[in-house]
DNA sequence: CTTGGAAAGTCAACAAGGCTGACATAAAAT
DNA sequence: ATTTTATGTCAGCCTTGTTGACTTTCCAAG
């Protein structure tokens, strides 16, 4: 770690969580999450879609054939506005919504053709920086990573997260 | 860890950097952003701000006396959209601005009681969650976690971070 | 079998907060 | 004297969140 710290920091002996220790890690997802979002970014300004559209592109990748509802619990966000992004999907081709057969009030979403193609690019963009960024920390570092993130979640968005991480289909 | 993965992951040796690794990264960070701004979010809401007028109080705090400028090289928004979030501040009495001394034509910035008072307030519910998930990964974790999220920023964004974190008033 | 409520999805309208463009003012720099 | 810089403002657009109202479908109770 580059610590340059005030006196009150260590990299590794820690028992600190002061208030300047905990503001720093509040900045540092602030950035972090500015980076993160950065690449998808700009490919989707190229295709006059916004970060809805790849939430909505990411998890029916994630979960092919998976219903409005639950694509709605996943993104917390409501219908409504799950829709609006859905239906520019649907009617641009890159995602398809077939009728339940079960029960028909439900759509079941897919990606297209298109709509994978779109994945792949976001999908790669992204990956590059995390692998970047994994690779530079070092798989001790990756580790803590992921605790700290799952530790921020609210319980309920990390059951989802859990449960998401084998694959629920 | 709790890792359930599908045979490819360990929690500590990892050589990794599967595309599914490099994915679960992603929707940890995706889900942890959420629980990262929902304990500011739900306050704001009772004083009908947002999440930029967080942002613009969580850096005139940091910064006090940081001109208008400083600040929109640090938020990366333009001047039309903080200045409609800085007017409301200034407006309600949050947020005072000062002519500057040496040069005329600069704002500086501070945070009234009031604006101090929200400040707290929000930092002080961020904090929370954040020194939370802290304790609960412990230091080795918390490091780590630090060391992926500057890896992670645009190498501006770090040099930004970096020199902010010991105190560029 | 019918009917009433719940669930899923859709349409309409509004608000926050990004954005661009154009322009005004004051102060500093040349 | 002129140009550049820092700031502020008005107007208007877009994305993406919201709530409210409505339709279609399903299921369960009578």
């Amino acid at each position: 770690m580059t610590e340059g710290g005030s006196g009150a920091a260590g990299g590794e002996n820690l028992l600190f969580l002061t208030d300047e220790q905990l503001r720093k890690g509040i900045e540092a997802m602030f950035f972090a999450y500015r980076g993160f979002t950065a690449d998808p970014d700009r490919i989707l300004a190229t295709h006059d879609y916004g970060r809805a559209h790849h939430r909505a592109v990411h998890f029916i990748h994630r979960s092919p054939g998976t219903t409005v509802n639950n694509l709605l619990a996943t993104l917390g966000v409501t219908k409504q506005s799950l829709n609006r992004v859905l239906r520019s999907l649907i009617g641009d081709g890159l995602v398809e919504s077939r009728v339940g057969k079960l029960d028909k009030r439900e759509r079941h979403l897919f990606l297209t053709q298109r709509g994978s193609e779109l994945e792949k690019a976001l999908s790669e963009a992204q990956r590059g920086r995390m692998r970047a960024a994994y690779r530079a920390a070092g798989p001790v570092a990756v580790a803590g990573f992921r605790q700290v993130l799952e530790a921020m979640m609210d319980p309920e968005l990390r059951r989802q997260f859990l449960s998401l991480k084998d694959g629920a289909a």
